[in-house]
DNA sequence: TGTTATGTTGCCAT
DNA sequence: TATGGCAACATAAC
């Protein structure tokens, strides 16, 4: 679930809730693989004390700082959730982390998955761990050229190319139908054959799709919720995703969607708007 | 009651 | 290196 736009949302809230706050103790409830590979106990011996800078954000993923060696990193992966509540509350359904903070609030971590993991990682570790990410999509080296040079002589699906992190950070599953519906691409066209004009419109969509759902708080077709349990309102908007499999109208062209399987992710599309090129190979 | 789907990523095989 | 399949897990919907 959560893609650029709600990792986002949770990043604003977080920076106004627990920046400069300290962490005063550590609960592990049922699942404190949580954490990683760390042990719960020295999972906490290095975290008490510490003081919550204010969190970052890269892609899908958010770090937090802590004075003044250790970032804490976090991936929320399908359901993960943070959570922001005053202490002493009970734990949330599938809570397996709460830290405790001073002025008597908890930043709680919940996963029913258990997909997720939240690190603690030495800055350098953590810096590592980032590095192979892509250019942000809403930054200025995310660019129609970029991403012309990067798909050259790829033969990969356009919708597999973009949901790969290391070409572009923070597309997930519903972003990338809608951007490539807005761009009129088809998922299936070879990464490697957009024009640039295609690769122009779709820079655009991108950008448009991420900063239009980030004002709207993320999406909310199921499960996201923002640290304050509350959901997002973007998913009123979306073109195709959602109403691809129940068989509804385009809204550019009124013809019928529809949806696919690509790489075991389910895949909207409008078949009038968005055509496949004519194969060069036949 | 079984089957299939779900927003992500990393590992493994080809 | 590029690509594709699948597992990790819990639940909902058909």
């Amino acid at each position: 679930m959560p893609e650029l736009p709600e990792v986002e949302t949770v990043r604003r809230i977080l920076s106004k809730e627990i920046t400069g706050k300290q962490i005063t103790g550590v609960t592990f409830r049922d699942f404190p693989g949580v954490v990683g590979d760390m042990d719960p106990e020295v999972f906490r011996a290095m975290v008490v004390g510490r003081t919550l800078e204010a969190p970052l954000r890269r892609g899908k993923y958010l770090s937090i700082p802590l004075d003044d060696d250790l970032t804490l990193v976090i991936h929320l992966r399908m359901t993960g959730r943070m959570l922001v509540l005053p202490a002493n509350t009970e734990p949330v359904r599938f809570e397996h982390l709460a830290l405790h903070l001073d002025g008597d609030i908890d930043l709680r971590y919940a996963d029913q998955r258990k997909f997720g993991r939240l690190l603690c990682l030495e800055h350098e570790a953590a810096v590592a761990a980032l590095a192979k990410l892509g250019p942000e999509p809403l930054e200025r080296a995310f660019t129609s050229r970029y991403l012309i040079s990067k798909s050259s002589r790829r033969t990969a699906p356009i919708k597999n190319f973009l949901l790969d992190q290391r070409v572009v950070a923070g597309l997930g599953n519903i972003y990338v139908d809608e951007a490539l519906f807005q761009a009129r691409i088809h998922p299936l066209t070879p990464a490697g054959e957009l024009s640039t004009e295609e690769a122009a419109r779709l820079v655009r969509a991108i950008r448009r799709i991420l900063r239009s759902a980030t004002e709207r708080q993320g999406t909310t077709f199921s499960s996201f919720e923002n640290p304050y349990g509350e959901g997002g309102a973007n998913a009123d908007f979306l073109r195709v995703y959602g109403r691809a499999n129940r068989g509804l109208p385009c809204t550019r062209c009124g013809t019928s969607l529809e949806w696919f399987k690509l790489g075991g992710r389910g895949t909207s599309v409008c078949p009038n708007c968005q055509q496949l090129p004519i194969s060069g190979t036949g």
